[in-house]
DNA sequence: CTTGATGCTCAAGGGGCTTGAGGTTTTATG
DNA sequence: CATAAAACCTCAAGCCCCTTGAGCATCAAG
């Protein structure tokens, strides 16, 4: 059995965020050592592995309750599992989109100033007047 | 004179969002017309304009502040608006990098699940199982 | 003068944790 | 076996950047 601290060195998640995840519901109450500490098999660390790996790729707490409610129906169709995935897919390349709009402005508005006064500074200008981007990012 | 719904619709910023840029001392408290409705000018509706269009560039509130503080002291050279600018550019170019590498995996991900029953779902296995992983994208 | 839109303040909510205080249990060492 | 350090516990509050809601006041149009 492994401690809560054991637990969050094998798995990457702190302790606190442990805790939490079992308070929001996507973990189930550990069990509890004589004096009231939790411990944990292994697998309780295989199902924390999977909600850290499903966090690193950008999935809400909410999406990850719903792929756990789906394991565990095995004889459920796929496609909802894989809607979820494709739907975090979308919005991951809707972010990128908007982010390449912010590096291509916020590379020109640097790379335009070379004066020495903020009274001229293009950063400060580009920003008070949004009629000098290229592009709209908004 | 503009009442806050005015200034709202001419910058695209939120009336609570306004109050609350003024509560945290991003814009000065605005003149108040006889029933205590706020008023602003056009002056105001610029140093707005300017806040909003710097958010949308993902600045912090912080950041703002630094740079609204520069544009007050025109004398003062360019160097520190310009590296608030970097630095924001340097976060953008880091949160691409890592949204390049999600976008692979979910990709790789929901277009090799051909399954139709979870138990074999591979979107499931994947997310149980980093080892499937091609890149490290954590 | 009434009505409906807009405004006001103050407090709480939300997502996903993180931090802190104040206390208990476990483990390593002497 | 006693002690001390490390790890654990709970509960509450903090963080960022707003958003939402309740309950009331003011304003512009008809």
């Amino acid at each position: 059995m492994l401690t809560i601290g054991d637990l969050s060195k094998a798995t990457g998640v702190k302790v606190p965020t442990i805790r939490y995840y079992e308070q929001m519901g996507l973990i189930s109450p550990a069990e509890r050592s004589e004096g009231n500490q939790r411990r944990y098999s292994s697998e309780e660390r295989e199902r924390l592995a999977f909600i850290r790996h499903a966090r690193d790729l950008g999935l809400t707490i909410d999406a990850i309750r719903a792929l756990i409610d789906l394991s565990q129906h095995p004889e459920r169709p796929c496609r909802d599992a894989d809607r979820i995935a494709a739907e975090q897919l979308a919005t991951v390349r809707r972010k990128i989109a908007r982010l390449r709009k912010l590096e291509a402005e916020l590379e020109r508005i640097t790379s335009h100033c070379h004066s020495d006064q903020i009274s001229d500074c293009y950063v400060i200008r580009a920003l008070a007047n949004h009629d000098l981007c290229h592009d709209d990012h908004d």
